[in-house]
DNA sequence: ACCCAGGCGCATG
DNA sequence: CATGCGCATGGG
């Protein structure tokens, strides 16, 4: 087994500390009466190659307008909607994205997200794959920092730290990746906090793709990985 | 004036 | 199967 997987999330968590992606704190919940695993799956959507802080002003917009919610967000016209989310780019497409996740949410489980993520999570996420505008990496966002089940979310940033660093896995395919990490994350760590322990590692790799692992810049004299690290030869 | 961002669907070879 | 392209905004 690579112990390597091992080894970066040690390092990583102790360079970065905690993250906190997506908080779920009873203030926030309770402040706005919506349900923060329905604003996380949004902003799974918004975030699609786009910048949080994009998606930020997105979330923002939707939340003045209360627009945030399953039913008003599924009741409000496409035109405002576009309007709304206009920030976080791609709008027109990411705009019916969120209309069709939407109706799939009243349409398939009447809206009662507890029942969507009582079901078995390979249906789930199947399911959340024949939506379009939903592929891997969005299904697996939804899953673990929605329904905080245990599923490895893997992004460009995941890749490019699988390429630069010798692991022995296919940077380039997102399934084998992801069995990879959670394989042997399953066995070092309890059940119980597989979905805290990926949800941590995904937001290091991110943090550490931000600020260290960028496409144009093969020096990373800081990086905190900079010893396993095989780039740029 | 570039380059990039927590992708995805669709069209080609 | 595997590349390539359009989608769009805002920050560095």
């Amino acid at each position: 087994m690579d112990k390597k997987i091992l080894l970066i999330y040690d390092q990583l968590h102790d360079f970065f500390g905690p993250q906190y992606w997506w908080p779920m704190d009873t203030a926030y919940h309770t402040a706005n009466g919506s349900d923060p695993r329905f604003e996380i799956i949004i902003g799974a959507i918004l975030t699609q190659n786009t910048a949080w802080s994009n998606v930020e002003k997105a979330l923002h917009n939707l939340k003045e307008k209360q627009k945030l919610t399953l039913h008003s967000m599924n009741n409000v016209d496409i035109a405002s909607l576009k309007t709304l989310i206009k920030p976080s780019g791609f709008f027109n497409q990411k705009a019916q994205r969120l209309k069709h996740i939407c109706n799939f949410l009243i349409e398939v489980y009447q809206g009662d997200l507890d029942k969507l993520f009582t079901m078995p999570t390979d249906n789930l996420r199947s399911q959340l794959l024949e939506l379009n505008g939903i592929g891997p990496e969005t299904a697996d966002s939804i899953l673990l920092y929605a329904g905080s089940k245990p599923i490895f979310v893997v992004d460009a940033y995941t890749k490019r730290l699988c390429s630069r660093i010798p692991i022995d896995v296919d940077a380039s395919s997102y399934d084998l990746i992801q069995r990879y990490f959670q394989e042997t994350l399953e066995k070092q760590y309890p059940r119980k906090l597989l979905p805290s322990i990926y949800n941590e590692y995904h937001a290091f790799i991110v943090e550490l793709g931000k600020q260290f692992c960028k496409k144009q810049k093969p020096l990373c004299s800081d990086c905190p990985l900079k010893s396993l690290c095989d780039f740029p030869r």
